[in-house]
DNA sequence: TTACAATTTAGAGTCGACTTGAAGTCAAGC
DNA sequence: GCTTGACTTCAAGTCGACTCTAAATTGTAA
């Protein structure tokens, strides 16, 4: 059982983020102390680093909303659940990581045309300043 | 001579952005009419078109400022004026976008990262969803 | 002449993801 | 009994890049 300052440790995250992730219903906790403290378990922990993954994966937090729509998977197999009964949560996971897979591919490729035009657009200053100054390379400069 | 919505439309921004753009400081017109309505040139035009190119490249509009800081180079030209005289102005230009090639290719090598740990994410789930639970793989998921 | 369109300004609103401030509650130590 | 520190809530502030509103002014056409 751990407060909410214990876990912003052992997760790299401040505890106003943590509150915010809750308003916002990203994280959704639910045990309290009599004082209405927050109380965090292990599996909350799990649950929030595997969020910070997300994250890292560049994830919107309503895209990882949705991810963790039915909460810790990994403790309701601990929990004894059958794998077969989460296979729907199970699904849904995989094709919201593969559709963000898709977005992440479709922005290397734009990344790696970006890439190209600036060099490009490099290119041409540096002939300028050579005094190359051919009409072709004047005509794209301002 | 154009307005400022003939501008818009030739540009492809919002007559609204091409204000915001000037009261920040990214272009700085001069002309007004004696209503204090703006006069666009067709210089103008080039340099919002090169600025908007520069946008595509995923500069911030702070570095733009900068890279325009000393107005259209293209036009000086044009007015006669000796490239050798523009050089200062043409190498902090090739600084910048160097710089920004920099952190382009930098963010490229991130993306890359991300994309590999999105497929071991993804690889990871659609085991489990096989009911091929190792441990290695149970132990990363929530 | 009056109506309408296009422009001007200052300032406020929007988005996502926090971040902070103010005011209040609660448990522990002196 | 009182202070300190950690927690609570709600609301507001921050960032960059717009986007829009409101009110005033100017220019043009019927």
């Amino acid at each position: 059982m751990l407060t909410i300052k214990q876990v912003a440790e052992r997760t790299g995250l401040t505890p106003y983020t943590l509150r915010y992730y809750e308003k916002i219903g990203v994280l959704k906790m639910q045990q309290r102390k009599d004082s209405g403290a927050r109380v965090y378990t292990e599996s909350d922990v799990k649950l929030i680093q595997c969020l910070c993954g997300l994250k890292k994966l560049g994830m919107s937090l309503e895209e990882i909303t949705e991810f963790f729509r039915d909460g810790c998977v990994l403790e309701k197999i601990e929990q004894g659940e059958d794998i077969s009964k989460l296979t729907p949560s199970l699904k849904r996971r995989t094709d919201i990581l593969t559709k963000h897979l898709q977005e992440l591919e479709k922005k290397r490729e734009e990344l790696d045309n970006i890439i190209f035009l600036t060099k490009e657009k490099l290119v041409m200053y540096d002939e300028l300043s050579q005094n190359k100054q051919s009409f072709a390379t004047r005509a794209r400069i301002v």
